[in-house]
DNA sequence: GTCTATAAGCCGATAGAC
DNA sequence: GTCTATCGGCTTATAGAC
């Protein structure tokens, strides 16, 4: 792995567990065993290495989803199986916590890799929702887009609360809560 | 207003704004009108005074939310008033938010006020789900821990939609699918 | 109570040698 | 490509005068 792929892993890394404003550039180097120059030779700045490193993660994060929104089974199946796949609940949504971060939301460059993963996810889910309606496997009065907002959200507020009381389980509450509302094969 | 109320009020508006990592102590007391000295007479550092500032602001958030659980109607209504509830939605929430902040969930006296107000939050909406099932308003199989963990995390998880698109409309949706689920007097 | 002075170290970056 | 040197400014305090 060169330098350029290490720093980028580092930064992904110190993203996910300290935010973009936590993060600086000789904690990335450190992690990445890299010096300035080296750092400074392949990216502009701090900002452009971040936006490798949240591009990368908006990646990684689309195929996770995508293996369980693919998979067999109803559309409730997929859509559970989404919801209860395996995460590692009190480190947090690597890409949702940048929300948070407001020189990322600041800056448009930074902040368009999470507008179009949490839209891509929102679509996705509405897809299956409207699949789910159609089959008669949901109540017809489900509105497909708000729908999915609202469980992309369950899943991204699942994090806070979790993170809130040091305790995964509330993250498995919400989203168990959710799918009772939902309730498939009615 | 004294120097030590003015200070609180800065903190809280900071961290607010920009989490615990991105609140310096220079930039609190620039926005409180106060000196170094002043605000190390008062507080013993910045965990002590973000204390003081994160205690306030959980205070303040749940007196909105008793306010709309207070209110007139049905377990339904209720529980749709403080989902509803005018928001500066693009501000995210001044609890929720410090629990993507490291340094806050490591230090126990820091997250104690976050657990607790979202724990009271989630046994308020608890409350109103097994008074509305109680009541035949709601489906007998919603396990009410549950669903109020689903809908607390709609509304955190809201604000991280909204904020991703820079578009409160987001909010809304995550919001208005929650209660399409929900779905009051079957 | 509030002020100013001082501190060691980090922040994000640039410059130029190798 | 990577190194070291240097930069002005910020960070989170502490010390002591007023």
């Amino acid at each position: 792995m060169d330098a350029a792929e290490r720093l980028i892993t580092s930064t992904q890394e110190l993203l996910w567990e300290r935010g973009y404003v936590g993060t600086s550039p000789k904690a990335i180097q450190q992690r990445a065993g890299a010096g300035q120059g080296s750092m400074y030779h392949h990216f502009t700045g701090k900002p452009d290495l971040a936006r490798a490193a949240i591009d990368r993660s908006a990646t990684e994060l689309r195929a996770l989803a995508e293996e369980k929104f693919a998979g067999p089974g109803s559309a409730y199946d997929r859509i559970a199986a989404y919801l209860r796949r395996d995460r590692d609940v009190l480190r947090g949504c690597r890409v949702g916590r940048l929300t948070q971060d407001p020189d990322v939301v600041a800056n448009p460059e930074l902040r368009e890799p999470l507008e179009e993963t949490l839209s891509w996810l929102r679509g996705r889910i509405s897809g299956l929702i409207a699949e789910g309606v159609a089959a008669g496997e949901f109540r017809p009065e489900l509105v497909p887009d708000d729908v999915a907002a609202a469980l992309v959200a369950v899943v991204q507020g699942g994090y806070v609360l979790a993170r809130s009381a040091d305790d995964p389980a509330l993250f498995t509450r919400a989203v168990e809560g959710a799918l009772t509302l939902l309730g498939g094969r009615r």
